[in-house]
RNA sequence: GGGUUGGUAGCUCAGUCGGUAGAGCAGCGCCCUUUUAAGGCGUUGGUCCGGGGUUCGAGUCCCCGCCAACCCA
């Protein structure tokens, strides 16, 4: 009674503590009422960490906290420092042999009390097993200290495997160790955690409680796995290029400032890298690749994540068609060994199927123009301006009042064509506007040596014959920066008129291409920690 | 930036016409020596996102705001 009222006076002079429970008509609880002294002398400490002010007036956190506190009491570390399991959960599942004598650990994610015995489910990153403990096996004394635990919690077990008799590979153990006691309780068992902002905020609540998503995140791990060594096989070096740049160049995007202290000058987070890598080139590094992260001042949506991850590649002495093979054979080969085929299934929301992407090549190719034309008008490009402009607004693109002519043109690409490229294409023979980095079209100068690689609705790819020419790329950049000589790249420029080999470039975002191969249709559901408005 | 939908127990969700705030899981107590979404009985737990307003009375209706998802720009 004594540990009730005080509590009571506790939340009386503490109104101002948020989530309050106003509970004080419920002392501590507590598992059992018997005569355990270590159990009753436990619940002061505990109790007097409330009292200094700790935020735990939660009561599911104040009876996972008398557990802990219980525990040590028993003598027991809570947090052991170490327990090295001899094999995965999932490993020990798949190599069964009656008797075994096997060392595991992992999360407690299921509890069925039988009262003498009682059944746990473990789970590692491999996968779960399940865990017998008796009380004539442990002895009274473990078998208690069994019974403060609680879902959440880290264990590691050492044990004999045996089958029940509905035979499910269990462990049945002799000896364990806490590792971690869960303070917080764990998110249904059956559901997992839905809401969209939980599962965006705290991540980890969203993996240790579905599966699925987990695995959409060891798959990217093994997509990039596979981007290196498909690269590193042919003879592209990983380079690390800055971060922090004094121009942002390489693409048009508003760019995240910072300061340097000591510098006194502002820096810009890098909306691309390929400037860098182009240097490289100069340099003599004549196959470099660079798998990092983008950051692009602009708003959020089911596509676009302020930072973003690309791959960028450059090969000397190749052009975009060298890199129009590379890109089609490196994505068959993730789809094959990432997914083991090469028709990926997209669904809606209510499961049913929305499309299948095939990727079995050759994939299709077409003009850039010829596509326009033929959504838009085979006179497309023989009307006037004033008439692109009216068609397209009547085509239903949005069009600017600022928009330049060739940027009405590029609306009616993004809007009515590239939507509906769901089976990889590559569009090439871009206008040279659109591509100022780019080798003209020999016989026809006004595109590029450019395609644009369109998957799943979406650009993935972008790769072009990279202009080397430090004359010509100075004209275009100093008309695509329109008289801001600040944007201006100098020491790029110069960098080119040292010399840089013919190459072909080619820039991968590695979002997209995980949305297209995992069959996810928001970009946050492939990236860890995607950027939300601070709460 | 605009529109739509949503925010209720730790989690997943109900909540009728404006009339005492509900379930399942988790938790707690009791029972149970092969269970597995274990089961049975009992039980605790609420700033109904925040702030105003209407009303005798608001989770519910109105206004403003915050956060999120989706669509549009």
């Amino acid at each position: 009674m004594l540990d009730l009222g005080l509590k009571l006076m506790f939340f009386r002079c503490a109104h101002s503590i948020p989530g309050t429970l106003n509970d004080g008509s419920k002392p501590m609880s507590r598992r059992r009422n018997d005569s355990s002294t270590a159990w009753t002398n436990a619940r002061i400490p505990c109790l007097n960490r409330v009292f200094m002010g700790m935020e735990d007036t939660n009561s599911l956190i104040e009876q996972r906290k008398a557990k802990l506190e219980a525990l040590k009491a028993k003598g027991v570390n809570p947090f052991a420092n170490k327990f090295t399991p001899r094999e995965a959960c999932a490993t020990a599942r798949a190599n069964y042999t009656e008797g075994r004598e096997v060392a595991l650990a992992g999360r407690i994610t299921a509890f069925r009390d039988m009262g003498k015995s009682l059944f746990i489910d473990i789970k590692d990153q491999s996968g779960r097993i399940q865990i017998y403990a008796h009380k004539t096996a442990l002895g009274d004394a473990q078998f208690e200290i069994f019974k403060l635990l609680d879902l959440g919690d880290f264990i590691g077990v050492n044990g004999a495997l045996f089958t029940t008799k509905t035979g499910e590979v269990t462990a049945k153990i002799s000896a364990f160790v806490v590792l971690a006691k869960a303070l917080r309780p764990p998110p249904e068992k059956w559901h997992g955690i839905a809401d969209t902002e939980i599962r965006y905020r705290q991540r980890y609540l969203d993996l240790m409680s579905n599966d699925d998503v987990k695995a959409i995140f060891l798959n990217r791990s093994r997509i990039l796995r596979e981007i290196r060594e498909f690269l590193n096989e042919r003879g592209f070096i990983e380079v690390e290029t800055p971060m922090m740049q004094a121009i942002p160049g390489g693409a048009a995007a508003q760019p995240f400032v910072t300061f340097h202290n000591s510098l006194g000058c502002n820096f810009y987070l890098r909306i691309a890298l390929e400037l860098y890598l182009k240097r490289l080139l100069v340099g003599g590094m004549d196959r470099v690749f660079e798998i990092g992260r983008n950051f692009r001042n602009e708003g959020l949506s089911r596509r676009h994540n302020p930072e973003f991850t690309m791959l960028e590649a450059y090969q000397a002495f190749g052009d975009y068609e060298t890199m129009m093979e590379l890109t089609q054979s490196m994505i068959c080969r993730i789809a094959e060994q990432v997914l083991g085929t090469l028709k990926i299934e997209h669904h809606n929301a209510d499961g049913t199927v929305k499309h299948v992407i095939d990727l079995t090549p050759n994939w299709r190719r077409a003009k850039y123009k010829d596509m326009i034309r033929e959504k838009a008008g085979a006179d497309w490009f023989e009307i006037t301006p004033e008439e692109r402009r009216r068609r397209a607004g009547e085509l239903g693109a949005e069009i600017g009042k600022e928009y330049e002519d060739f940027e009405v043109t590029g609306a009616v690409f993004e809007k009515l064509i590239e939507p509906t490229l769901i089976q990889p294409t590559f569009v090439t023979h871009l206008p040279k506007e659109l591509v100022p980095l780019a080798k003209l079209t020999p016989g026809d100068p006004t595109t590029v040596e450019v395609f644009e690689c369109c998957i799943n609705g979406q650009e993935i790819a972008p790769a072009y014959s990279e202009q080397n020419d430090p004359v010509e790329q100075r004209e275009r950049l100093e008309h695509q920066a329109g008289g801001e000589q600040q944007k201006l790249d100098e020491d790029f420029l110069t960098a080119l008129e040292h010399g840089m080999p013919p190459a072909g470039g080619l820039g991968i975002g590695i979002d997209r291409l995980c949305m297209m191969l995992l069959g996810q249709e928001s970009i946050r559901d492939v990236i860890l920690f995607p950027q939300l408005k601070p709460k």
